[in-house]
DNA sequence: GGATATTTAGAACATTTGTACTATTTTTCT
DNA sequence: AGAAAAATAGTACAAATGTTCTAAATATCC
């Protein structure tokens, strides 16, 4: 059966670079990165890469598609009416402990959509689906009394931006000046990231957002 | 004389050739931009580029001291007595304007600390002098009644955090996503950054961040 | 004005890198 | 088992890149 070898499970060649390469761009950035150490920690001629993608590219391309794909099966599963405070909380930070896999895509940002034109396309037209999530999202957490209705709209659309920024370079700055442990890394900026929401909470969604951290210590 | 000779007017090679790069470097990228782009751009050869700096890192590393000295000469005006909000924001916007004159530095951020050492320590020692003297800010602002005095510590520390994200990578979010003019990008980012201390502000702080923005877009 | 130092141009070099090509081995399918 | 397809290894190649070297030109200084 075709279906069966297009599995997800496929332990090939081809899974075995694309997640070699995932691991080593994340490690030394994509510029140092080339065909032939990827194949070298395999364990396979660069030949033998090249047969498989022919462009290196075509490896960025793959687990790009990867991350959104990942991310957007993460929203998939939000429905409307339970979307809550607590619920954008966790899905924050879903969202960086899933981005961190993939971080060499965000800390080689401008470099990958400088040279790849077709994700810096694909990537523009998801921040503004991403954006139009957020700003429904805060709508919603006004409607149920969590976020203060006194809030300029020139404030909230910062807050959104603000919150964007974060979400796309915390990989960044903490490749630099990060000093805790590395499995902290993606709670300590998603921790900043909920700070941007913090003073404009009412009494009610501060109370939440405690709660909410209560049990992420606890559990 | 010596020192004559080593004015800051210097109109010669080396100052050409610092100058050229930053250019090519902000619009290319530092990957992207060899010694023979740069010469070729000037007019001069290769062989006479690598006369003057045998490295391409003495380049990046010039410029990289000149963004940086003219950052702590903006900081080495200010005196603790007359620090205010105004001030601040005028602080801010000026350096945002200062830093996007070498965006390269912070586009390629991670590839140019992983690169030349000896700037990503430099850097992260002035990381912890500028959170301290934005910390000390803080404080001051607090002091005048600007700023609200039930901020939870936690909240202040993150406060610090995003400020700094932001100041660092609004460069590279808007290399991609900015879609206004390019001469009022430093503008609208210092203005979103402006944006994370505003829910902390008290009545009169408020007041104070209008009408410094009132004259802002006045003058 | 002539010696000395600085600056410049251009060739040369070694290395790297993505990609293409060829031949061989392995797998798949009937 | 045997033909066809897929996968693999290794070589080859062209372009680019940082850097070095050499010789000529220019400026500087006494």
């Amino acid at each position: 059966m075709k279906s069966a070898s297009q599995d997800n499970t496929k332990n090939n060649t081809k899974e075995t670079i694309l997640e070699t390469a995932r691991v080593l761009f994340n490690q030394h950035g994509v510029e140092s990165i080339t065909v032939r150490h990827i194949a070298q920690e395999i364990g396979i001629s660069h030949g033998n890469l090249c047969y498989h993608f022919p462009r290196k590219e075509n490896i960025i391309f793959t687990l790009y598609r990867r991350v959104v794909e990942g991310m957007s099966a993460q929203v998939a599963l939000w429905k409307p009416e339970d979307l809550s405070l607590a619920l954008i909380l966790t899905a924050l930070h879903q969202s960086y402990a899933l981005q961190y896999h993939y971080k060499f895509l965000m800390v080689d940002f401008v470099n990958i959509m400088r040279r790849i034109p077709e994700i810096r396309e694909d990537f523009r037209q998801i921040f503004t689906v991403r954006k139009e999530q957020f700003a429904f999202a805060l709508v919603m957490m006004q409607h149920q009394g969590v976020l203060r209705k006194d809030i300029p709209p020139k404030q909230l659309e910062y807050l959104l931006l603000q919150n964007y920024l974060l979400g796309d370079f915390w990989m960044s700055e903490s490749e630099i000046l990060y000093d805790g442990e590395e499995q902290h890394k993606p709670r300590f900026y998603a921790d900043i990231a909920a700070g941007l929401m913090f003073p404009y909470l009412t009494a009610k969604g501060r109370k939440e957002y405690a709660r909410f951290y209560e049990e992420l210590d606890k559990g």
